[in-house]
RNA sequence: GUCCUUAUCGUCUAAUGGUUAGGACGCCACUCUCUCACAGUGGUAAUAGGGGUUCAACUCCCCUUAAGGACGCCA
């Protein structure tokens, strides 16, 4: 017992690079980085390509990358492929103990079988018919390239084992079968690297997800026949789209590259993720990756499978981007404004915020500061980045494109919408450059609109003007962005639009 | 079909034998207000069904029902 303690904990990530990271995958990635920084142990990165088929770096790219982005640290990383010969000494080791053998049956033969015992209602369990071949004959068919396979003699027990999620689960053995375990002695399948891997990469916990529950007897099994430590295994429930299956592509789920392209923020995505099947137990709801690594406990993690639930991640989004430093958020959004051709880098600078940029609509030059401002006033807006551009596209052009009536508050006729942006562009060209600032451009505006009543007649046209949008910042913000000839400017526009 | 797993508001969940069943998202209303947001206040809404055990059951046991997962020479 004191001796289980001093072990390091040691638990991976294990992702088969066959598709772009997605959610539920990373959501099992966080539990295990939460679960051995909580612990200060290990966690191991490792790219399951057996299947060399299906495997392709550029999946394992964006695998890295993803993880990267959003903060999940590991310590080692591993690649199966890279491993062939630890695995074939296993595989030469049970097929010398006969705790293996080949099996010649051809794929068809087998296919049938499968498809005989569903109908019968049973499970479609191998039935060993090449479980006792003598030697001569396998070297014979060996010899002559027959096609085979290697299968696990499968010992006829019971296997039960403790999952510290779910309590005690059994198997009946004879559901299990003489499973498949390697292709041949250089090509591992899943059950056996899996357990070789664990093994030899000191691994004492696994926490993966639950569609892997009819997997770990199998593990079990192949584990003890090579005389391995038991691990201790965790669950966890699996992440449902809104018909309540497993996430998947057809929910429109996408990868963890498509939500950072999309503007959704790590902080949110990662506070949203960990409380999708866990929770701390108490009311507080927002969580940093310190604050979660401290409070995380496998105990904590609930049975049933949760669903994703897009309006609490967009809730959560907005929150951290509101909380967000300034600065930081401008940073975040420049690439979006450069992306949708609103503003382009004057030069080569590698600092954001030194940088010098050029409006490409009207070729002027603005700084960090200018752009600053623009999200600032859209900071509490903001439900992902990639709105920043349609949000505020009005302070990166020279003419804005709106229909004249837009400018109309309630029942306001044209003559009145005429009176009032004259009396806007004496009351604006009146107050002085250096005046012209937030705070006063509000003292003034809003005093002139009490005059007349209704704030809305005046304050409405005036944003409209300055913005050329029914919903906006306020003008005041705005105006005092722009500055004084450019709001006046859009004013007389404005009034030009009724001649 | 067989095996495994699960079951509290629409959703994420709290309450591990005694609570008016709590919080958050969403939705609705109100306040704020030039619009959109933000913020604030209030409201809506749940223990799948049936049996036990117990003075007492969301909580423990059994059955039913429903849902999901696994059943590959994929991982």
């Amino acid at each position: 017992m004191t001796n289980d303690k001093s072990k390091k904990i040691r638990v991976r990530f294990a992702p088969s690079p066959t598709g772009t990271l997605h959610f539920g995958a990373t959501r099992t990635a966080l539990f295990n980085y939460l679960f051995s920084e909580n612990k200060k142990g290990d966690l191991i990165l490792r790219i399951e390509d057996t299947d060399t088929e299906r495997s392709e770096i550029k999946w394992e790219k964006d695998i890295i990358e993803s993880l990267k982005w959003l903060g999940i640290k590991y310590n080692e990383f591993y690649r199966q492929s890279e491993r062939k010969d630890i695995y074939a000494k296993y595989i030469k080791k049970l097929l010398d103990e006969d705790k293996a053998y080949y099996c010649f049956c051809s794929k068809q033969e087998l296919k049938e079988k499968q498809n005989y015992a569903f109908s019968q209602g049973k499970a479609p369990v191998y039935d060993k018919k090449c479980s006792n071949l003598d030697k001569k004959t396998i070297k014979k068919y060996l010899d002559e390239k027959k096609p085979c396979i290697i299968r696990f003699r499968c010992p006829t027990k019971k296997i039960i084992f403790q999952d510290i999620i779910r309590g005690k689960i059994e198997f009946d053995f004879n559901l299990l079968g003489d499973f498949a375990i390697a292709k041949n002695i250089n090509s591992p399948l899943y059950n056996l690297a899996v357990v070789i891997d664990d093994y030899d990469m000191k691994i004492n916990f696994v926490i993966r997800g639950e569609d892997h529950i009819s997997n770990t007897p199998r593990q079990i099994l192949l584990s003890q026949a090579l005389g391995f430590d038991a691990i201790k295994y965790a669950h966890i429930p699996l992440i449902l789209g809104p018909d309540k299956s497993k996430l998947s592509k057809r929910h429109g789920a996408e990868s963890i590259s498509e939500y950072r392209e999309k503007g959704y923020l790590r902080e949110a995505l990662i506070n949203f993720m960990a409380f999708l099947g866990w929770n701390p137990g108490t009311e507080k709801e927002i969580f940093s990756m310190e604050e979660l690594i401290k409070e995380f406990t496998l105990e904590k993690i609930q049975k049933s499978g949760a669903i994703f639930n897009i309006n609490r991640l967009n809730y959560l989004n907005g929150l951290y981007i509101r909380n967000k430093d300034i600065n930081e958020l401008t940073k975040l959004c420049i690439p979006y404004l450069i992306k949708t051709e609103l503003i382009a880098y004057l030069d080569d600078e590698e600092n954001l915020e030194n940088a010098k940029y050029k409006i490409i609509n009207t070729n002027e030059i603005i700084d960090f500061n200018y752009i600053k401002q623009t999200i600032e006033v859209y900071q509490e807006r903001l439900k992902f980045l990639s709105e920043i551009p349609e949000l505020t596209d009005f302070f990166f052009k020279d003419k804005l494109e709106y229909d004249k009536d837009l400018l109309k508050w309630k029942n306001m006729d044209n003559n009145e919408v005429v009176s009032i942006l004259d009396k806007l562009e004496n009351i604006l060209s009146e107050i002085k450059t250096e005046n012209f600032n937030r705070q006063n451009l509000e003292k003034i505006l809003i005093a002139e609109a009490e005059k007349i009543g209704d704030r809305g007649k005046l304050l409405w046209p005036l944003r409209v003007a300055l913005s050329g949008k029914k919903a906006s910042a306020s003008p005041f913000e705005i105006a005092s962005i722009i500055g004084k000839e450019k709001t006046i400017d859009r004013i007389k526009y404005s009034r030009g639009l009724f001649e």
